[in-house]
DNA sequence: AGCACGCCGACT
DNA sequence: GTCGGCGTGCTC
């Protein structure tokens, strides 16, 4: 008998090619089967979305080609895997099979079937022999308060059970410091331990940090806990900075339920996990969970969504006996209410952070998300108090203010460490002559290129263009050339100086070390600069935001911010959230120690103290901050109470990039929901050029989610059209972003 | 996205 | 005379 698989391949929305691709098969192929197609010239990786008994409408038989090969050592992936890749889809704007096969390890593509069959027998035998060794297949595991060697404290054991019996998305708002990561690993340790019935998958827990820099630690908590109880291979990560056979033994670990715990960055929300039953979204307002390129998903709203279809999934099965159900449809928005007649399984989904997102905050505020708070810090420590100094009242020229290098010193002499953050990379962000005015601009970029003091280079940051410092002007051929504006490795060099007579209680010399992308480009050297940091070899870390995530360094006591202010009149209205979220956790880096907390200060220079993001940072009053916030953006209908996307054009010119994007704006006319649509006339970006790829964007913005998407899905066709409108001949790529960070 | 086909400039 | 540049168009 023959069947017509409809297959999802890794061609774009822009590419023509429709959300699936008939084949032939002589086997019945269940969706969510992987399998090898002839596409063009090539044969490509290809999810089975559905398998039709018919021959599809429309094509030839000829026309139809037959599947060229099934994994069928793999199981297939399950229908609420699917139903997740279809709403990102949808909603980001994007082919089912981009994001589909995006979502697969990378080296899956290459691996023959018999590759693929050795692989997973190899996992498999691991994994037989350690569930013969656990005890945790034999008998219960002990009672977690009793093993775990740590108590908790009230506000945490209060979080737990709100969490346990929670019937909507948890907001974990804890305050640096609060123990927000025990709870994480208590509520792991409780899904793990629930019982399954016989046959369905292993109960799995998906944790998610917002950068690569921030699993190892992590990573190390969870295997100190988990690998007792569940074996070497229960714990995997998932993110881009692993080997592609790496990723592809974790995502295939946790596609068949070996791996009980998967850590990961955003990628891993679209990870296949059967026995999913608890997210954490760790830091959950970071950017970085917005991706940037390709499908331009929000791994935190796609976890909220996740979990919402396991738990339907999980209920309805729980009321037709059916370990492997598939899930209902998509539902409306918001946490649904519990009948309390259904039973209470359910797949939580955590959302940690001590400075909310807005929208999560807002979310809260309705009532769609459990808002759970840890004001506190384990072990009673203080916030550390905010110390502005007023950059008006300070020597001329001075880049860091005496009284501030002073208390570093004084700190220093006691044995304690500082922490200094500078949002930008090398010596000088500018190169000029004074004579002739020349600047170090990239030929390639609208952008200067930043001065490198240490391998004397000039470096462009966008497009990675590199040359050696010129001796003399280019332009003119004066040889005084001066660096403009500073960088951490001016703001290092700096402070060594101003600290050089300083003694530590060992009598040594004050120690002033930078951390940044630049100094821990090298693998492994990142891991190194946190040991010495560790070991107290460097009293002074001189760094860009980097330093400023999640690393416990307990004996800082002094963290300053030393230019906070291009944040607060910046164009992007979520700068002045972005500010307050570093600044909060900054400050969270100091005064760990509950013994040094009470003396513990965040210094921050400005030339607006007055600005009233200070008062409210002043107080650690982030719901007085929220709540202005958004007073602000309801006012002027920005999210989350107003819906965006931007369609992003790249092009050889920039008025090709425009008139693709004004076109598309024109040929709008009469799509639906178009009346609940404003589109904005296209603009450059900030940074205009990049790579000599000129850029602009236009601004789509709606007063409710459900227009916003049915236009933008409308609209989809139109600008394909567009594309090869003779105005638009230039045209590289465009792209829909939805719910852009910046615009 | 790939990969082919197709039509114009500097090389054996 | 060809090798190769990337502009358009197709992939069940």
């Amino acid at each position: 008998m023959t069947f017509w698989p409809n297959v999802v391949v890794a061609t774009p929305a822009h590419s023509g090619v429709g959300a699936s691709l008939s084949y032939r098969s002589e086997l019945l192929l269940a969706p969510g089967t992987l399998v090898r197609v002839p596409l063009g010239q090539r044969e490509v990786l290809g999810v089975v979305w559905e398998c039709a008994t018919e021959p599809p409408e429309g094509l030839t038989e000829a026309q139809t080609k037959a599947v060229a090969s099934v994994l069928d050592g793999l199981p297939p992936l399950n229908a609420r895997w699917r139903q997740l890749v279809k709403f990102a889809a949808q909603y980001y704007q994007r082919s089912l099979g981009e994001v589909a096969l995006a979502a697969l390890p990378p080296q899956l593509r290459e691996l023959s079937n018999e590759q693929l069959a050795r692989r997973l027998k190899r996992q498999a035998k691991a994994a037989h022999t350690l569930k013969t060794t656990t005890p945790t297949d034999a008998a219960p595991a002990p009672a977690p308060a009793a093993s775990d060697g740590h108590d908790l404290s009230d506000e945490q054991r209060q979080a737990l059970a709100a969490l346990h019996s929670a019937q909507a998305p948890v907001l974990l708002f804890g305050a640096t410091g609060s123990g927000k990561t025990e709870v994480y690993l208590r509520a792991t340790r409780e899904v793990l331990d629930t019982a399954t019935p016989e046959g369905s998958s292993p109960t799995q827990v998906l944790v998610m940090v917002p950068e690569i820099n921030l699993t190892p630690q992590l990573e190390a908590r969870f295997r100190e806990r988990f690998e007792p109880l569940y074996g070497a291979d229960s714990v995997v990560c998932l993110h881009s900075g692993m080997t592609p056979p790496q990723r592809l033994n974790s995502w295939l670990a946790a596609h068949t339920g070996t791996a009980r715990i998967v850590l990961g960055t955003r990628m891993a929300v679209l990870a296949s996990l059967p026995g999913l039953r608890l997210m954490v979204v760790d830091e959950e307002h970071d950017p970085s969970y917005k991706s940037q390129e390709g499908a331009r998903y929000s791994a935190r709203d796609l976890a909220v969504y996740r979990a919402k279809v396991e738990t339907e999934a999980l209920r309805s099965a729980g009321q037709a006996g059916d370990p492997h159900p598939n899930p209902l449809p998509p539902a409306g928005e918001g946490a649904e209410a519990g009948t309390g007649s259904e039973p209470d399984v359910r797949c939580h989904v955590v959302l940690g952070s001590a400075t909310p997102s807005l929208e999560s905050w807002h979310a809260a505020e309705q009532g769609r998300y459990l808002r759970l708070a840890m004001p506190g810090r384990v072990g009673g420590g203080a916030l550390p108090r905010l110390r502005l100094v007023d950059m008006n009242h300070q020597p001329k020229g001075a880049v860091l203010a005496p009284p501030l290098v002073a208390a570093m010193a004084e700190r220093i002499a006691r044995g304690e460490q500082c922490m200094v953050l500078l949002n930008r990379r090398g010596y000088a962000p500018v190169l000029a002559c004074h004579d002739c005015g020349w600047k170090s601009a990239c030929a390639h970029c609208s952008a200067y290129r930043v001065f490198h003091k240490l391998d004397r280079t000039l470096r462009c940051h966008h497009c990675g263009f590199t040359e050696r410092v010129p001796r003399a002007c280019p332009d003119c051929g004066n040889l005084d050339i001066a660096p403009v504006g500073r960088g951490t490795e001016q703001i290092e060099e700096h402070l060594s100086a101003l600290l050089a007579d300083v003694r530590r209680p060992d009598g040594g010399p004050a120690r002033v070390a930078r951390m940044d992308a630049d100094s821990t480009r090298l693998k492994g050297s990142l891991e190194v600069q946190l040991a010495t940091m560790h070991s107290g070899a460097v009293d002074v870390l001189v760094g860009t935001q980097m330093i400023a995530k999640g690393h416990d360094f307990r004996r800082i006591t002094l963290v300053a911010s030393v230019n906070a202010d291009s944040a607060l009149f910046a164009s992007d209205y979520r700068a002045p959230e972005r500010l307050f979220a570093l600044l909060m956790q900054a400050a969270g880096r100091a005064g760990r120690d509950a013994a040094h907390s009470e003396a513990s200060e965040m210094w921050v220079q400005t030339w607006y103290p007055q600005h009233p993001l200070f008062a409210t940072l002043k107080k650690h009053d982030y719901p007085a901050f929220a709540a202005e916030q958004l007073t602000e953006r309801a006012q002027a209908g920005m999210p989350p109470y107003g819906y965006q996307a931007l369609l992003r054009a790249d092009a050889r010119t920039q008025a090709a990039a425009q008139a693709f994007l004004n076109r598309a704006a024109e040929h709008s006319q009469g799509l639906p929901y178009r009346d609940q649509i404003t589109l904005y006339p296209a603009v450059p970006l900030t940074i205009q050029r990049v790579a000599n790829v000129e850029r602009a964007q236009l601004l789509v913005e709606a007063a409710s989610r459900g227009a916003l998407q049915r236009f933008l899905s409308a609209w989809q066709p139109v600008l394909l059209q567009c594309r090869s409108l003779p105005e638009a001949r230039g045209l590289i790529r465009f792209a829909v972003d939805v719910d852009p960070l910046a615009i």
